[in-house]
RNA sequence: GCGGUAGUAGCUCAGAUGGUAGAGCAUCAGCUUCCCAAGCUGAGGGUCGUGGGUUCGAUCCCCAUUUACCGCUCCA
């Protein structure tokens, strides 16, 4: 394991040192959790990007691409769960390090207050038989009216704080109350805070309450309430389905581990709307379609696994992860999720709008279910990056380090490398760098000797590299060097656009 | 978010028990023309993570803060 901390750590700083990955705001000290694409970074996580785009839009005539706004009304993660689930105030305990919602805290609190009464509510019906009035009794009982008073005080004063996001009262309470935790039995609590995953700011006017609108903390959203207006625009039958790609925001607590938990990161969604009853089957479809997809990136099978969810979330009724095998372990890289008619059905109540499909040949109409992919962008670059990354010991004893990236996706394709930097080398090589540069992206250096500047190529993970010598002058040939083998053939310059072209397909 | 560890040139690090820092590699210019890194000459580059305090004086002591890593927690 130690080890693979260790080629984790590597990884990232060659990132750094190649124009993969920097630190975000870096000059300032970085900014945590957040990073930024450098210049062959930037040209890998596009290439990717497009590879999947072509993959799900182009090659599929019945998935058709949008490209929604990361601002949403705010009703839309009312409709979606995520205003409720993520609005609850939390509380630490700092001795047993234990986290509670601050307001179940002080409602178990009342519970037990609730529970005294009962119990002088059960004495005293004990004690008068069949004539006892319990509400009576309630009305009238000192101790149980004092009780009841104090419940009232503070659900007041618990549901009055919580009202006005008021969590320094909400621990005052907690700590008027004496309220202990039930593990280590201390008071020694932290601050209330709430954590809510969605990133808020304001749009408009700052000074109503009303602006507050948030950050997408997932793309699907941006699908699910275009739904109509791509069904009818583009005349989609079902089963169809509707792509996009895009930042998506999440203030997590905890984000580390490099780009796998990012707070701004990237992703690539399709969601498939079916018919009720057939999901199950696209689900299975999906997941293949899927798998297959990862393979031609020319990463082995043994490197990904599926992860089926046993506990599933509200919105599903079945959850595959397709996993990657990382330096630091299988983590989830996509997720095939069957989300039922959870998220249409839900717009459709919260908008008043009718989200259905009428079906001709049935002569009905029906909210579809669907199937969703969803893809973290950032994390597939690291799978890549993480896969190519490799440090060889060569026969004379030096070592390399390449980046073993498959040439349909690397950022470079073609270094252009004249021998030597005087009689007409470089001039020769320009010229050929002409002839390539409208189809590929190049990457031309006089600079250092010859052996360097592979060297450079390689750990950039350029899959080759052409090189202009003196024979190049007298018969027009160069020699094209291959990253992985380091083997050079000496070939006419004008078969150097087909060679490089015939690798640019997947799984190459 | 809590606890622990760390932060000296682009990178890897050295340094003095408080008197304002150095090496190798890298970078840039010139020479060398050599098909798989580390030939020669010269140059540039650091307010020792940031802010505050103690002190005649702090990179070194104290406090805060930030970033990274490890553990815990969290991850609809």
């Amino acid at each position: 394991m130690a080890t693979n901390e260790d080629l984790f750590r590597k990884i990232i700083s060659h990132a750094k040192e190649y124009g993969y990955v920097f630190p975000s705001s870096e000059i300032y000290d970085g900014l945590s959790a957040v990073y930024d694409y450098g210049p062959f970074g930037s040209e890998l996580k596009k290439n990717i990007r497009d590879y999947w785009w072509r993959s799900m839009v182009q090659l599929h005539e019945n998935i058709v691409g949008i490209d929604a706004a990361i601002f949403m009304h705010p009703m839309v993660w009312k409709a979606s769960g995520h205003v409720d689930a993520f609005n609850d105030p939390m509380i630490d305990n700092k001795d047993s390090k234990k986290r509670y919602r601050a307001d179940v805290l002080v409602e178990d609190h009342l519970q037990k207050i609730e529970d005294k009464i009962t119990k002088e509510v059960e004495k005293a019906r004990q004690r008068f038989g069949a004539s006892f009035d319990e509400k009576m009794f309630r009305e009238t009982n000192p101790r149980v009216k004092e009780h009841q008073g104090k419940v009232e005080d503070i659900k007041k004063r618990l549901y009055g704080s919580l009202d006005k996001n008021d969590f320094a009262a909400v621990k005052a309470l907690i700590e008027e109350l004496g309220i202990v935790c039930p593990i280590s039995g201390t008071r020694n609590w932290t601050e209330v805070r709430q954590f809510n995953l969605m990133f808020s700011t304001q749009m408009g006017s700052v000074n109503e309450d009303s602006g507050e609108i948030y950050l997408r903390p997932e793309t699907a959203q941006g699908i699910f309430v275009n739904f109509l207006n791509v069904m009818k625009s583009a005349r989609m039958k079902i089963p169809f389905g509707i792509a996009q790609t895009g930042k998506a925001f999440r203030n997590e607590i905890v984000a580390r581990q490099f780009l796998f938990r990012m707070r701004e990161f990237e992703q690539m969604e399709m969601q498939y709307f079916v018919k009720p009853g057939e999901e199950m089957k696209w689900y299975e479809f999906w997941k293949e379609e899927r798998m297959k997809w990862h393979l031609s990136l020319g990463i082995p099978k043994e490197k990904y696994r599926f992860h089926t969810h046993e506990k599933l979330a509200h919105y599903a009724n079945a959850a595959a992860d397709i996993e990657f095998d990382f330096p630091i372990g299988f983590k989830e890289l996509e997720g095939i999720h069957s989300r039922t008619d959870f998220d249409l059905g839900s717009h459709q109540k919260y908008s008043g709008k009718k989200l259905q499909y009428f079906d001709q040949e049935t002569n009905e109409s029906y909210v579809p279910y669907v199937v969703e992919t969803s893809i973290g962008l950032d994390r597939t670059f690291l799978a890549v990056l993480s896969h190519a990354y490799r440090e060889e010991k060569l026969d004379d004893g030096s070592e390399r380090v390449v980046l073993g990236i498959q040439p349909m996706l690397a950022p470079i394709k073609v270094a252009v490398l004249p021998l030597v930097k005087k009689d007409g080398l470089p001039e020769k090589a320009r010229l050929i760098m002409d002839r390539l540069v409208p189809e590929f992206r190049c990457f031309y250096e006089e600079k250092d000797t010859i052996g360097r500047r592979y060297r450079r190529m390689d750990a950039i993970g350029t899959p080759f590299a052409v090189t202009i010598d003196h024979q190049t002058l007298q018969d027009d040939t160069v020699t094209i060097r291959h990253r992985d083998t380091m083997l050079q053939d000496r070939i006419p310059s004008k078969e150097i656009a087909g060679i490089v072209r015939d690798k640019l397909a997947p799984g190459k």
